[in-house]
DNA sequence: TATAAATTTTAGCTTGCACTAAATTTTGTC
DNA sequence: GACAAAATTTAGTGCAAGCTAAAATTTATA
């Protein structure tokens, strides 16, 4: 029984599949992806280095799931990693960090100013910055300028 | 070939991860059910019904994808119906989306009074208002109310 | 009313992300 | 340096949510 290679039709089919997959992916999938640059940026600027032990305890999952996230940031072009060794952010990566670092500082001190008490303030932060535009940010920036205590 | 039916072992395993997975549903799931709801409440107020085709429509995705969205709706409760005809909101599902529909009014207010033109304030509220806890719901109604437009 | 068109449902596949258990490798200690 | 402990990786599983293609059903039309 031959046929272990796909036909053209079946490679055609994977091919577009794969297309309408991408915009799948880059809704949900870009929060993960943010969330995890920004923990490993920290991580490596307040310990030194990002261990994969360390990011599963933050994030509150499994060292497998933790390694699977980590080998499709590898895939992105996010990290860099050698085997059994710890986690490297690529320029790539690190800008994403400081990028989604930004942003959180905005909304938090943003909400924080709209008076919520700055614990609920972190947390909501969290969930929010992955959802706010270039131009609701400038607004929150302008905000925060504007006016501070009186 | 015997061993169809599970062991005691494999069954407390499968309640133990079932309890799990449960945590890790509630994160991004329910965002999934309150978009859902929130729509079809907006199709039955403004045509009249809810039909699968134009929840497809309307968020982008395949009538088959809908179909299986409907199908886990209905598991938890929040839709009803019945074979090839159209959708209706139980009770809790009516809840939701009326719960889902005000704090979305309140996060898009918001960020128009805070200078976001307002398209761009309907499309960041859609993402921002699954992460928005009482605390700061209140906080930005409370800014809503307070000096509105000098 | 018979047939065509539209809609809903089913079947089968993929990726993401969560888990447990076990294997592999590195690190730490005696 | 050998051995135990810690960490990483792999293997195998499940559910959510997306897709296409095709079957089933309802609705519209000639």
């Amino acid at each position: 029984m031959p046929a272990k290679r796909p036909s053209p039709t079946v490679l055609r089919e994977a091919t577009r599949q794969a297309r309408s997959f991408e915009r799948v992916r880059q809704a949900h999938q870009r929060e993960v992806a943010e969330d995890y640059v920004e923990l490993i940026a920290d991580l490596i600027d307040v310990t030194g280095e990002a261990r994969a032990v360390d990011l599963a305890e933050r994030l509150g999952v499994t060292n497998a799931t933790v390694n699977a996230a980590l080998n499709r940031l590898a895939r992105d072009g996010l990290v860099t990693r050698q085997r059994y060794r710890s986690i490297f952010l690529t320029t790539e990566g690190r800008r994403l960090a400081e990028e989604s670092r930004a942003r959180h500082r905005i909304v938090r001190d943003a909400l924080i100013k709209l008076g919520v008490d700055s614990e609920t303030a972190e947390i909501d932060a969290e969930g929010i910055e992955h959802h706010i535009s270039a131009r609701t940010l400038a607004a929150l920036r302008e905000f925060l300028e504007g006016a501070g205590t009186p």
